[in-house]
DNA sequence: CCCTTATTTAAGTCAATACTTAAATAAGTT
DNA sequence: AACTTATTTAAGTATTGACTTAAATAAGGG
């Protein structure tokens, strides 16, 4: 419950968010590569990949100096688990909405 | 994009996260049977209910003095959209490495 | 109209967080 | 060992955000 929350929180930076999404494309990529596309400093950087780190979104591993950073598949998919299951719900209400409609046709 | 981690934001805070899930669970409630749910003051529940509605999380209408409120699917359906296309992403490196993990074994 | 109920808006406070620069750590190279 | 490269940790600041109480708005009933 409250770990969903702190993914949410993680993704709710427009850089974090970024950085997720360019892992998610590119696969691999250094602290250094993902900090040169952005405008901030290098330790706004780090700090923001140490929050996905703690948070579960990403992984890492050290390569000589460099600390490679990639997207922690299971980070992702508790988003999805919920999602899919909140979708259940709203599925449902859509549908009853739908009959509603078609029943008031029908009259 | 920004429009992700504004949805992002609203569900990173947990009483608002849990009043999603409720309205998603229950259908249609009060802001005051809302805020029954919480500890905290009415206004406080009142301005996470306009955080959502503003991000597009949840839907409102009037009825008498009351506000009933309930999910707004299409503000989910943004965050499912951007999980779905993620997946696609971290499924087929994940089968990437499970070949490369196949290939060790057969040497 | 005044009163009760339901909710929001306003105004102010405190804590969390995103950023900065400077210093520290880690690893590789000469 | 000294030097360069890559990254993180530390420390301080400024903005954002969640909360409070008090006042305002909205709607219905006596």
């Amino acid at each position: 419950m409250t770990h969903l929350t702190n993914s949410f929180a993680a993704l709710a930076d427009p850089v974090r968010f970024a950085i997720v999404d360019r892992l998610l494309r590119e696969g691999e990529l250094s602290a250094g590569q993902i900090g040169a596309g952005f405008e901030i400093s290098g330790p706004a950087v780090s700090q923001h990949l140490a929050l996905l780190h703690q948070t579960g979104l990403v992984k890492r591993r050290r390569q000589a100096q460099r600390r490679i950073y990639s997207v922690h598949p299971a980070g992702l998919q508790a988003i999805s688990d919920w999602i899919n299951e909140a979708r259940k719900f709203w599925e449902a209400s859509l549908d009853r909405l739908e009959h509603a409609l078609q029943q008031e046709k029908e009259t």
